[in-house]
DNA sequence: CCGATGTTACGGTGACGGCCGAAGCGTAGC
DNA sequence: GCTACGCTTCGGCCGTCACCGTAACATCGG
């Protein structure tokens, strides 16, 4: 079977260490040059090129031409929800033979990052746990929904949470997706990009140099105590 | 970062065309022993013993003991998820590079199959179109619900979709799936899976000898058509 | 035009891993 | 017990691929 082969051939690109640092280091949806993300996996330049033609040929990026600079970015967003897929079967294996390791540099990871281009961290369970206990969605592990409070409460937001809306307001559509880290899910989909979104516009959350945990600034802080009854360290 | 190398783990282990293979081949959730998993990877039983081995050892299937037997079967739901999403953006490569190419023998493939718990296939698809266009689901690429349409033609055949069921009968919640032969969703998540096992139970479908080819019998060409409308060949 | 920087191309080296043949272990049936 | 069968382990062969050094190629600034 042909798809086989494509099928192993995707999973074989993912599978490099070198390249799956790329991989994570592109996951908050960002393009990055071929030296950054040499650096964020840690080998030589001229490695990374090749790694990062490979990748692109393979369809698992596409590259933007920029002067000098060549700018990589995840092709779309069903690759990045493959790797997050990924992750997610990869982080049961991790938790099952060590108890939990934190690492000390991790910290700011688990604390609040972004996914592609919605929250994670305990940031991002902390969201989806306030909004399901205001009864703003429902989630479970395969499907989520907007109640109609929830449609109220984004739209006092001035959260766009959707292009073309489907046909009941009160039926909005979302995803659940596990937390790595936390191990339970976070809010993404389309109103997660939303949510993210907005609160990087209204300086709620700063993203942290070129990685991909956020930092909670002091507006931050208040909207998310007033708003979610979230208090940030 | 210790994610980074558990992430590359379990990619290396799909990214052999052996194990994508016999991965392949567990997709329809049922347990094979490692003879018939050597066959349908094409390799010999020792080969295949030491995949088999790797693939336990790094949680992506369990193995069940029965006499001189060992079952092996996909650890979880996660990994089905996960392997599905590989075929989602393998299949993207495919079709990008050659048209598209029908193998005379994928043909029952093409026509149905189960995807680990859910229909797939042109009958997946067909069901998922008849039952957005009967506005008895709504489905986007990221989350789907059910309407009350939907919810009284499902307790009408008797389709016990959920062991515990949100707060809204009028809100049950599944997945889409997108179909990597017709690059359209079909229905997956709970939903899938009872409506599945509910067309196999009614003997509407039977499983194609080992293969996760299903063919429709003659009382379910009427079910299909009286119900949903579609014809099948 | 010239140096600096970012990126790509090539060749050689080393190691990891898949593959099969042969042999060892356990279970089932006679 | 013995034989048949399924499965696993071991040993050695071989191909593949990541890696880096060196070098060539583009682009930008002066």
């Amino acid at each position: 079977m042909a798809t086989n082969a494509a099928f192993a051939e995707i999973a074989t690109l993912a599978g490099d260490p070198a390249r799956a640092g790329m991989l994570h280091a592109l996951m908050d949806g960002r393009a990055l040059t071929a030296s950054e993300l040499a650096g964020a996996a840690s080998i030589t330049p001229q490695t990374a090129s090749g790694h990062l033609s490979k990748l692109a040929a393979g369809g698992l990026l596409v590259v933007e031409k920029q002067g000098r600079h060549r700018y990589h970015r995840l092709a779309s967003p069903a690759v990045a929800r493959m790797l997050e897929s990924i992750m997610q079967v990869a982080a049961d294996q991790v938790s099952r033979r060590k108890p939990v390791v934190t690492g000390p540099r991790d910290r700011a990871l688990r604390a609040a990052r972004t996914c592609y281009d919605h929250l994670a961290g305990h940031l991002g369970v902390s969201l989806a746990d306030s909004l399901i206990a205001n009864k703003q969605i429902e989630l479970t592990s395969d499907a989520g929904i907007v109640t109609a409070r929830g449609v109220s409460l984004f739209d006092k937001l001035g959260i766009d949470y959707a292009t073309r809306k489907p046909s009941s307001r009160a039926r909005m559509l979302c995803r659940p997706c596990l937390d790595w880290s936390e191990r339970r899910p976070h809010l993404a989909g389309a109103l997660g990009a939303a949510l993210c979104a907005h609160c990087l516009k209204s300086g709620w959350i700063r993203r942290i140099d070129g990685t991909r945990a956020v930092s909670v600034t002091t507006k931050g802080r208040g909207a998310f105590r007033d708003l979610f009854g979230i208090e940030t360290v």
